[in-house]
DNA sequence: TAAGTTTTGTACCAATTGGTACATTAACAT
DNA sequence: ATGTTAATGTACCAATTGGTACAAAACTTA
């Protein structure tokens, strides 16, 4: 693959693709302008269209490669920790996040949908397909942290994963809200209480 | 106040007011055109800006307003219901949304401190607020619940009210993202225990 | 050096945004 | 009829948006 004739690529797309989801993460889709894009890819418009055609077609890439990353990581942290740890981890690195930042990005899958759900209609059959590729995912690892009796919650993994899922994007929601310390921690300990 | 001089309001800004906050409500703040809030008001531009300075302050007003009513109702279905219909109905109305029109609004109060925090400095610090009042109205009627043995639940009505919020509010988002009914009714009757 | 490819620079586009200025008209009280 | 206030109509503004067109320059292999 070294030998291309004409002058060689100077960024990788993969690598341009995951600043873009980083600020796309953090400003939402609408609040994430092309000019704003552009500077954290650090490449140019004309690049950008050459490479990816669109802004939406850059977000559906984005939102993939999120997915991807995401599933990644819990997979490895359930590995090392355990299931119960992986999936507190989402949270603990939300109180983190909060803590040192002031701010929180939440989840982007979650954000997404909140956000583009309905109004960018090519987008909204992907985010609804990854959501529910998540679920499935949350579910699974579940059930298998159920098997190994690492969980003892007798409710349906799927539906423990639900309210995972909800739990976690309210407590989200409550801290960007402005909620004080200790409603925080309850929201958090509930969840905990779940996976138990 | 009716033999004033000069040609009398032909609308209550009141009124317009309230139409306007709908429309917030159902859209978002930035998907709020000055265009469609106006013809959601029934007013021109021109009358729109003599009466409300700016698309900023009436987003204030309507905020307010929603907050108002809010409280408003919920003390009213808690006096004919109780409190624990009161606050579960928040969660079938949200139920009875999404299965009418196929959508869900959610909290405005918390739907703006989603969208407009920290992007807009001076509706952050009323969002704030608004939202702390909230809680705090929700931790008082708790608490009278609970005086009166009508929720059991131990824990500290602050930390209930919390709860609530946040369950309700990860309710809405996986219900935009998509979930299926087991999952929304699971979640849902979390919230049901909740307030036992 | 020439050919091929990538990146950049510059200029431009139409549409939309919130907002202003001001003249005109409508409805009332005196 | 006149003054006063409310509402409308029209025209305009600068800024921002995502996107396009195209020429010029940079870098490679052959």
């Amino acid at each position: 693959m070294r030998n291309t004739i004409g002058r060689p690529k100077s960024f990788d797309n993969d690598t341009v693709i995951d600043l873009a989801m980083q600020y796309f993460w953090e400003h939402g889709y609408d609040n994430s302008s092309l000019e704003d894009l552009l500077s954290a890819m650090s490449i140019k418009k004309s690049s950008f269209y050459a490479n990816f055609k669109s802004k939406e077609n850059l977000f559906s890439l984005a939102l993939d490669l999120y997915r991807k990353n995401l599933f990644h990581i819990i997979r490895d942290t359930a590995k090392k920790y355990g299931v119960k740890k992986a999936l507190f981890s989402l949270v603990d690195e939300s109180l983190e996040d909060f803590k040192n930042t002031g701010t929180i990005k939440g989840c982007l899958l979650v954000n997404s949908a909140n956000e583009c759900y309905r109004k960018y209609t090519d987008l909204s059959s992907q985010i609804n397909l990854e959501f529910k590729t998540f679920i499935e995912f949350l579910t699974q690892i579940i059930q298998k942290a159920k098997d190994k009796n690492e969980i003892k919650n007798h409710l349906d993994s799927k539906l423990i994963a639900s309210r995972f899922l909800a739990y976690l994007t309210g407590l989200t929601l409550i801290m960007k809200a402005g909620a004080d310390e200790k409603s925080i921690s309850s929201v958090s300990d509930s969840i905990n209480e779940l996976l138990d």
